[in-house]
DNA sequence: GCCAACGTTGGC
DNA sequence: GCCAACGTTGGC
């Protein structure tokens, strides 16, 4: 049974251009900080599962790309590195506290902007799209995958 | 830069 | 364990 998430990233950090120039085309989802999103990448993303890759705080938010789940998790590097700006001092390589997974690009795409989401009837129900969310990840249902493949022309 | 919404912190 | 205050996210 496939699964379907959207992922959001900062482009000025890491855009979807950073990803397919990154090494075998992945990157390591570094630098969540939050514990649902957390627990979704540690409980339930498994290697495979569909990604969208969202550009978000810029002047275009939207989807960017396709991309996939490309490993199981493991402790964020980034929590235990005084000079990261994600450094967690409470975290311990015993107990780490932060777990990512590696994304790889399947596709750029044009980008989706979030305005032409927001007029799809079929995507009313996208958590990114719901007032107030802030999850930086949140999954994607089948339908909502498919209706997002077909508006990206993908 | 504004502000709505929500998560986190910390005093009690 | 409550909850007010504070911080952060992120679209606009």
């Amino acid at each position: 049974m496939p699964r379907y998430w959207l992922m959001k990233s900062e482009p000025d950090e890491a855009s979807i251009d950073d990803l397919a120039c990154a090494p075998k085309q992945t990157m390591p989802w570094s630098g969540v900080r939050n514990y649902q999103s957390r627990n979704f990448m540690r409980d339930d993303m498994r290697a495979g599962d569909g990604v969208l890759f969202y550009h978000s705080s810029c002047p275009q938010p939207g989807v960017a790309g396709l991309a996939e789940v490309a490993g199981v998790p493991y402790a964020d590097p980034t929590q235990f590195d005084p000079q990261s700006e994600y450094f967690d001092p409470k975290a311990t390589r015993e107990a780490p506290r932060w777990v990512l997974v590696d994304v790889r690009l399947v596709k750029k795409t044009p980008l989706l902007p979030l305005a032409r989401m927001r007029q799809r009837p079929e995507l009313a129900s996208m958590r990114v799209l719901q007032r107030g969310n802030r999850l930086s990840i949140t999954p994607v249902s089948a339908a909502e995958w498919k209706a997002v493949r077909e508006l990206l022309g993908a």
